[in-house]
DNA sequence: CTTGACATATGTCTTAGACACAGGTGTATG
DNA sequence: CATACACCTGTGTCTAAGACATATGTCAAG
């Protein structure tokens, strides 16, 4: 299949496909008259998994180890496992953080309801955000 | 003052004072002798500003948008309330995304608590991940 | 054969700084 | 004075994960 054909197969863009190819996660064989790529169905199984893992929020990098792993004959589970906990730990930070900034979004919008419009003055950019916010 | 001076004074690093230095948000003199750049307490009050506007997660790219208008004398306030509207309905869904691909982490950890580790086979690298999540 | 609509490969671009490098500066010592 | 060493500086390069631009290739209709 080609790069479209695929991607359309596991709904995805030819261009995350060319990336995968590109840096080796996934490999094609090359048409010598026009260079296209073709791809087979053991790609095909690759990529799925790689855009499974990705759903998961596994970095491309972490995808190239699991797979390396794999591709020795190895188990990946125990890897899997392992980045699995750790993005849960980070994804908690990350969702804090989100948490934190909508509160001081709410809270600037809140407080400037009642302030109008300046102009700037060589001192001052813009009254609103003035000074700071969490210091 | 230098880039040192300058950063610590706002609790910021050389490096990013560097970098907006670089893309022509603040503003140094040159020192002929050595190359050192010297900033005045104007650059400093830009870049207090630069900071908190940061702290909104604002973008260096719509700050630039901020100071420009700013710097032609008009009020920057308006545009800076659509921003900051905007950055809070993209912070409502970055948030709604930690919190499903959170639950997606808790229940691929639940899921696997009872599943062995496989070896790969041609068919499948990792059986736990195999064929995908929310599809 | 040619036109036009679509597909492809390759190279460049993106964010917001972090990092590596080579050289400058300043001060405590010999 | 010279030297050693710790710290500072500017510039250039690198990052993640594709998106986008460009030049070329393909294929069916006319």
């Amino acid at each position: 299949m080609r790069v479209s054909e695929l991607a359309n197969s596991l709904n995805t863009t030819p261009d995350t496909v060319r990336y995968y190819t590109r840096i080796g996660l996934i490999t094609a064989t090359k048409n010598i008259d026009n260079g296209y790529k073709f791809y087979n169905q053991s790609a095909q199984q690759r990529l799925k998994f790689i855009l499974s893992a990705r759903q998961l929020d596994f970095s491309v990098q972490e995808i190239t180890s699991i797979l390396s792993e794999s591709d020795q004959g190895h188990s990946a589970c125990p890897l899997v496992r392992e980045i699995v906990e750790q993005r849960l730990a980070q994804t908690e930070q990350q969702f804090q953080a989100a948490l934190m900034l909508r509160d001081k979004l709410r809270n600037a919008i809140h407080d400037w309801q009642s302030k109008p419009d300046k102009a700037p003055t060589g001192q001052m950019i813009c009254h609103l955000i003035a000074g700071g916010f969490d210091e």
